[in-house]
Parts: C-alpha cells; structure tokens; sequence
DNA sequence: GAAGTGTGTGAGTGCACACTTACAAACAAA
DNA sequence: TTTGTTTGTAAGTGTGCACTCACACACTTC
C-alpha cells in the first residue's frame, strides 16, 4: 500500500491536465497519461469510471486551479474599482497560463462539447469564474464580457503561435496581452 | 464516369467541413465523411492524400468561405468609417455562421494544432481575414484586435451552448452578439 | 472493337486502443 | 498467523479505424 487512493487520484488528474492538453480527448490514450502518471493504464480504470470520466474530472481539476488564481490575483488588486480588480484578475490569469496547459486543456475541452457531460462541465466552470468576477469586481456586463472576450483571444494567441509570426496582422492581435 | 474528379472533391470538401465541425478530426471516421458525401471511403483517399489531406483542404474551405462572406458584407456597409465597416462584417460573419458548422470547424481545427500542418492552415487563414479586414476597413490595431476578440467570444457561446442558459452570467457574456 | 484513361468500389490488413480479469503484494486487525 | 482489505499490475480481448489493392464500370479515341 504505497499510496492512498485518493492522493493517486489528485496526481494522476494534474497529470490529466497536462496530457490531455496536448493532443485532446480523442488522440490520447489513457495509456499515456497513465504513465506520466508513473502508474499502469489498469489502474486509473480502477480510480475513475472510464476514460470520459478522467476528463470530466480534469477538467473540473483546471477550473478549480483557474478559478483559484483569479481569487488570489483579485487580492492583490491595487485599488477596488472594478478596473482596477479585473486587471488583476486578468494579470493573475496570465501568469497561471504561462505553462500553456490550462489553457489548452480549456480549447480542448470546448472541442469535445458535443458530449454532453463535457459541455455540461465547462459551463460549470465558467459559471463559476464568471460569476466570480462579476461579484468580486463589481463590474458591469459589458466589463465582464469584455474580459472574457480577451481571454478567448489569448486562447486564439497560444494555440496558433500567434507571439511567433511576425507579420502587422500577428502584432494587431497580440498587442498588449501579457506575456502568453 | 458520373462526375469529374475535381467536381467530387469540392463536394466532399464542404461536406467535411460539416462532418469534422461535430466531432472534430480524431473522433471522425473517415468513412462517416465518405458516408455523408454519397461515395465510398476508398475514393475519398484517392481524392486527397490521408485524413490529414482532407482535414486540411476541409480548413481551406471554411476559411474561403469566411473570408467570402466577410469580404461580402464589407460591400454592404453604410458608410465608410472603420466602424461602419467593421459592424458590417461581423454582421456578415454572424449570418454565416448562423448554421455552426463554419463556427465549430475552426474550434476543432484549433484543438488539432499539436500537428504542425493545422497550425499553419490556421495561421493562413487568419492572416488572410485579419489582412483583409484591417485594409478593407482601414481599422487601426485595436480595433481589428477587438474584432477578434469578440468573434473567439462567440465560438464560446456556441460550443458550451451559453444562449440557453438563463443565467445572470451567461446573459452578461452573450448580450449584444448577433443571434450566433 | 480494342486499347487506354479516369471514376468508383468491396473486401481485406494490420494496428492502436478502451476496457476487463485474474492475480499478486502490502498493510491492518484478530 | 490467518483472514480481510486496499493498492497495484500483466496479460489479455474485442473492436474500430486508417489505409491498400485488386478489380469493375463508364467513356473516349483510333
């Protein structure tokens, strides 16, 4: 007995993040983050109930982590306008994104919504963030819609390599968001 | 002889587009693309070299008909000003996508860019509608930049189905985006 | 009508992968 | 020490799918 069930079950979902970030629902099999996980594929059958349930609870794994780091970017908002607080929260969110796998977990999750139980799970997860920042910010619609409309662009930004290109059109899209 | 080569491949293209758009490139069988052009699955890897080749061709497509479509509504603009202009391409780009498959193709093919060649499909075909829009309109960076946003907003609403949420939230995110 | 060319398919082949089962070893309680 | 429980795995099993190949049919040209 090296290990609790439950601390297997924590590693192996962080793992989960991180794999499945990669190349998606579809294109990895559970054989690999198994053995970034350091355990035997049989072995995460047994902790969850089939491939679509570690993803469901990898992805409620990146929404707790997401929504955490909003919570602690929030306190350390310089003043308590709602601009002020957004633009920590914003600040905070790009640091935790800078690894690029909750980021990416998050595109590949949006690309499996047509399983239900994904596109249920990422609406929880929005829902919850949303309605963080609206309450804790203060903000009006349009802010709170507006700061999620950069944070879908910056999703845009990663996944194409948009930093990487160059060109007057990359720089127009990537013009002041911080350091993705 | 029923049909001529290239008339088959357009005609497969466009239904690829819409079969890929659902559940993306790993989870598509090549057959269900075939399956829902009319003819078998050994003539569509005759038509394009692997599933890869005709998930790309698929991406080139959709991104014609974006930039059609976007190029279109620039025309019907009532004025000249970038905001004008601007307002009457997303309104173009709204009506287009008003049946999902152009919207969720882009989603899927942005989840796929782990392989290099979707990255640059990608890439390519943003560059020509950003070009495109940033001339057409004469905007200036932030402008296009806001243009984005919002249209990556919008593929977020679609995917998790936020238009029939009835939540505070979910009103916030969605209000003002043209009937996607 | 024979030969050539382009369009189209049925029937495989091989492999990757989701999921199971039977079994083993560590630890606890008696 | 024995019995039971939990953690862990090796070795399957069945299926779905990318891709191929040999073959057939349509149509043209001579």
């Amino acid at each position: 007995m090296r290990s609790t069930a439950e601390a297997r079950r924590v590693t192996v979902l962080n793992t989960a993040v991180s794999v499945f970030a990669r190349a998606g629902f579809h294109a990895t099999p559970v054989t690999a983050v198994a053995a970034a996980a350091g355990i035997s594929e049989a072995y995460v059958f047994r902790l969850f109930s089939g491939k679509l349930g570690l993803f469901l609870a990898a992805a409620g794994a990146c929404f707790d982590r997401i929504a955490a780091a909003i919570e602690a970017g929030a306190e350390r908002a310089g003043g308590d306008t709602p601009e002020e607080i957004l633009d920590a929260m914003g600040g905070a969110y790009a640091e935790l994104i800078a690894d690029r796998d909750l980021l990416l977990f998050q595109v590949q999750a949006q690309a499996v919504t047509d399983i239900p139980e994904v596109a249920e799970a990422v609406r929880a997860g929005y829902r919850r963030v949303a309605t963080f920042v609206q309450s804790r910010a203060g903000a009006s619609d349009a802010q709170v819609q507006q700061f999620f409309a950069y944070g879908q662009l910056c999703h845009l930004i990663v996944t194409v390599g948009l930093e990487q290109v160059p060109e007057p059109w990359a720089r127009a899209l990537t013009a002041g968001i911080r350091h993705p």
